[in-house]
RNA sequence: CGGGGUGUAGCUCAGCUUGGUAGAGCGCUUGCCUUGGGAGCAAGAAGUCGUCGGUUCAAUUCCGGCCACCCCGACCA
């Protein structure tokens, strides 16, 4: 079999982009920065989409479509949220270009615009510059609202999925009558995210404010889900703002109270982005290629017939659509997002049966279902099961081996197909759960803190760091942007959150001695 | 924006030192063969050698400018 992915241990940056390259979720496009997303990789960004929108409904929020031109004067009027994206924003400045025969084309200097317009990086100041118009009393609010888009952050260094010049997300934006039932927003969409993470990504995550130097430009406080990837490094997945009323004072967003004053509308906002794939990417999967839990796979079972001659080729293939059938008329529920589950026949019988097991392998698909002319000679006819969570190499997961292929009777073989879907699913959310556990320590002194994120000097960046140095790393912290700043210079490890269920005692400070009201999560992060 | 590197077939790259108009592997097409873990054989298609200029009888090769991309730092969902 041809390797074409590199060993997590060996190269773990190269692993990530190999995988994303052989299990065909995205490309790097000639655009600087900019990624396609293949069909599989946007097959997944439809589930999360689908799974995500369907928890914003239940929570009361309506989606709406803000545009994606932001004139260049409404970023200037929120200061912080200016300097903070002023760096990475597109510009449009022309709206023409001038074509003439045998010349290039070439922008129409008449054709500037009067105000320059900038592409959203994020678009609270449109909206709130909308909500100026929409809100008037306080029967108007909450106003609870949110829209999947494009945003473009011109990023210097991009990675697939996990920063590029554009990306797909989706960005919650509501105003409140009271800072109570703002802050009460926040808290309940940092929730959502971390349910969705939890259930649908099988991804664990921690959930807590961060500090003051890591909050959203224009917040007074971010709240954040963070999670950890394979190789001990943190990443933020999601993130959830109280905004006050400083976006309300920007754009002079009032409303009538019922006593009759008028007073500034409260806000939030809340964000999370075709990141998420990266995520998920480097959570689950392994050597072998993509692992995706079965709520966000593109395909959850692929059925392989096989058969040298047409005469043999004909029963698998006609048992593969019975089994089809039956797996996409199974009951409706929950679980698949009330939607039937998608199975696909593998009809390339011309191809090696291990070209094609590899393949489907490599591109994460949970169940693959073998049936052959073996199986269909039985007495009672049965298939193979393979299931992707369980690695088929003996020398990988040697324990995990014997579970790689079941025998199963094609009659049962659906219904033991949809238990075993859910069974991937709490599978992978253990394994990462356990992986993350294992790998969460507590540094209780400034020796025990600094064996923890080794810097040695001349090494290129954690490329040649073990798979397994990092770790999420429990100490105190005096509450200073001084020495967040000193931490992140000497160690590289960022104050990822104050995590709502971690220790709350106060302490003291391993860097400066200061007393600490508590410990804080520190990790390297992406 | 600082430091380093690379541009040659769809992809990964060799060739350049010592100039004479281009190769491999993978992939692709066709045929034969093969089928329960990434088979084999044969034939075939495919490249203005990043770009502009210089030297030369002759430039993918030598020289210079430019452009693009990648990696490492700073910045970031």
């Amino acid at each position: 079999m041809a390797e074409k992915i590199t060993p997590r241990a060996e190269n773990y940056p190269k692993w990530y982009l190999n995988v994303i390259q052989e299990a065909g979720l995205a490309d790097n496009s000639d655009v600087r920065g900019c990624m396609v997303i293949k069909p599989n990789g946007y097959a997944i960004w439809e589930n999360m989409q689908r799974g995500l929108d369907r928890m914003f409904k239940d929570t009361g929020h309506v989606n709406a479509y803000f545009p994606l031109f932001i004139p260049m004067s409404y970023l200037a009027k929120e200061e912080e949220m200016a300097e903070g994206f002023a760096k990475e924003c597109a510009v449009v400045t022309h709206y023409r270009l001038k074509a003439e025969k045998g010349q290039p084309l070439k922008v129409d200097p008449t054709a500037e615009l009067e105000e320059p317009l900038i592409v959203r990086p994020t678009s609270e100041t449109i909206i709130w510059r909308t909500y100026k118009s929409w809100i008037q009393s306080w029967r108007d609010l909450p106003l609870l609202i949110n829209q999947w888009a494009n945003v473009v952050r011109w990023e210097m260094r991009t990675r697939l999925f996990l920063r590029t010049a554009e990306f797909l997300w989706q960005e919650g934006h509501t105003a409140h009558a009271t800072a109570a039932e703002a802050e009460a927003e926040t808290l309940q969409m940092v929730k959502v995210y971390a349910k969705f993470a939890e259930e649908f990504m099988a991804v664990p995550v921690l959930v807590g404010p961060k500090t003051d130097g890591q909050k959203f430009p224009g917040a007074i406080y971010t709240l954040c889900i963070e999670a950890m990837m394979q190789d001990g490094k943190a990443l933020q997945a999601g993130t959830s703002h109280f905004l006050g009323q400083n976006f309300a004072k920007a754009f002079d967003v009032k409303f009538t109270t019922a006593d009759n004053k008028k007073e500034f509308a409260w806000a939030t906002s809340w964000g999370a982005s075709t990141r998420l794939i990266g995520g998920l990417i480097m959570t689950h999967s392994d050597d072998q290629g993509l692992v995706v839990p079965p709520r966000l796979a593109a395909t959850h079972v692929v059925i392989c017939p096989l058969g040298k001659t047409e005469d043999e080729r004909a029963p698998a293939l006609a048992a593969a659509k019975k089994l089809a059938d039956e797996l996409k008329a199974f009951p409706r529920e929950e679980f698949f997002g009330y939607e039937p589950i998608r199975v696909t026949i593998d009809n390339d019988l011309k191809s090696s049966p291990g070209y094609r097991f590899g393949l489907h392998e490599v591109r994460g698909v949970p169940i693959r279902v073998e049936i052959g002319p073996k199986d269909l000679a039985k007495e009672i006819p049965t298939c193979i099961v393979a299931r992707r969570d369980f690695q088929y190499r003996v020398e990988i997961e040697p324990d995990l081996n014997h579970q790689k292929k079941a025998e199963t009777p094609l009659s049962q073989a659906a219904l033991e197909i949809a238990a075993s879907l859910k069974d991937i699913q709490r599978v992978l959310f253990d394994r990462a759960k356990k992986y993350r556990d294992a790998r969460t320590v507590t540094a209780n002194t400034l020796e025990e803190f600094a064996g923890y994120f080794p810097v040695k000097a001349g090494e290129k960046d954690d490329e040649e760091l073990d798979l397994n140095a990092l770790k999420f790393v429990y100490a105190h912290w005096d509450g200073t942007r001084e020495t967040e700043d000193l931490v992140q210079k000497q160690y590289k490890a960022t104050i990822r959150c104050l995590p709502f269920d971690g220790p709350t005692e106060p302490g003291t400070c391993p860097f400066t001695g200061r007393p600490s009201a508590r410990m804080v999560v520190f990790a390297r992060a992406y």
